[in-house]
DNA sequence: ATCAAGATTACCT
DNA sequence: GGTAATCTTGATA
C-alpha cells in the first residue's frame, strides 16, 4: 500500500529530498482517474549557495512558491515555450526546491500521449520519448502557471510513497543546462532506467 | 523603453 | 551540429 508523502518529508535538507524523491510515485487526477509516474531523475537546487537556483538573489514575482515552506509546487516558464515542475523544500525562505527532470510513465499514459503528441497510439520511440525532460513532462501532464503554487498535500497533484531505493541504484552527478554552479553535483538519477534524460 | 539571457525541445541540414 | 520558438526578469537609458 503507498501512502502519500506528508509535510515532514519535505521541510528538510533539499539535496536529501532530491535522493529520496527518485522511485516516489508522482500523482494527478484527471476527471477522477489517476495519472501516475514514477520519478527518475532529479535535480537540487538552494538560493542561499547555488547561483543558478532562481531563488539566488531573492523573491520576484516569478520565483516566490520557491521561498513556501517545503510541499508546494513551483512551476515556472522558459525560453517562452517551456514549463518545467519543482517541488519545494525545506523551511519557509529557504529557496530550496528539486527540479523533476524525468519520470517513467505507471498509469494514465493516454492521457500523457494525448498532451504529448496528440494521438494515444505511440511508437516504442514516442513512448521512451513521452516524459523524459523537465519540459516534456509538463506538456505530458499538462502542468502549467495554473499549476504553481498549488500544496502537495490537495487532492489534485500529490506524491506517492515508495520502497526506498537502493544507494547503490542512485547516480550522482553535475546538473544540465546551466551555466552558473555548474559544478556542484546536485543532480540524480536512477541507475540503467531508460526514462532517465541523458547519461 | 529597450534588451539580453535563461534549470528546453523539436526540427532542420 | 545548429537554431527557432517567443515569456519573464533584471540591467541599462
Amino acid at each position: 500500500m503507498q501512502n502519500r508523502l506528508g509535510k515532514k518529508f519535505y521541510i528538510r535538507e533539499v539535496t536529501t529530498v532530491a535522493k529520496e524523491l527518485l522511485g516516489k510515485t508522482f500523482v494527478k487526477i484527471v476527471d477522477g482517474e489517476t495519472v501516475s509516474a514514477k520519478i527518475v531523475e532529479v535535480e537540487a537546487y538552494y538560493g542561499a549557495i547555488d547561483e543558478a537556483a532562481h531563488s539566488f538573489g531573492g523573491k520576484t514575482k516569478r520565483n516566490k512558491v520557491m521561498f513556501n515552506e517545503g510541499g508546494s509546487l513551483y512551476v515556472y516558464f522558459i525560453y517562452g515555450t517551456h514549463y518545467c515542475c519543482n517541488v519545494v523544500t525545506g523551511l519557509q525562505n529557504d529557496g530550496s526546491a528539486v527540479l523533476i527532470r524525468a519520470v517513467e510513465p505507471l498509469t494514465g499514459i493516454d492521457y500523457l500521449a494525448e498532451n504529448r503528441y496528440g494521438k494515444t497510439k505511440l511508437t516504442e520511440k514516442e513512448l521512451m520519448g513521452l516524459t523524459n525532460g523537465p519540459g516534456k513532462i509538463c506538456k505530458a501532464f499538462n502542468i502549467t502557471k495554473k499549476e504553481n503554487g498549488i500544496d502537495l498535500s490537495g487532492e489534485e497533484v500529490f506524491l506517492l510513497d515508495a520502497k526506498k531505493v537502493d544507494k547503490s541504484k542512485i547516480v550522482q552527478t553535475v546538473r544540465v543546462g546551466i551555466k552558473k554552479s555548474a559544478e556542484l553535483p546536485w543532480r540524480f538519477y536512477l541507475k540503467d532506467n531508460p526514462f532517465v534524460s541523458r547519461i
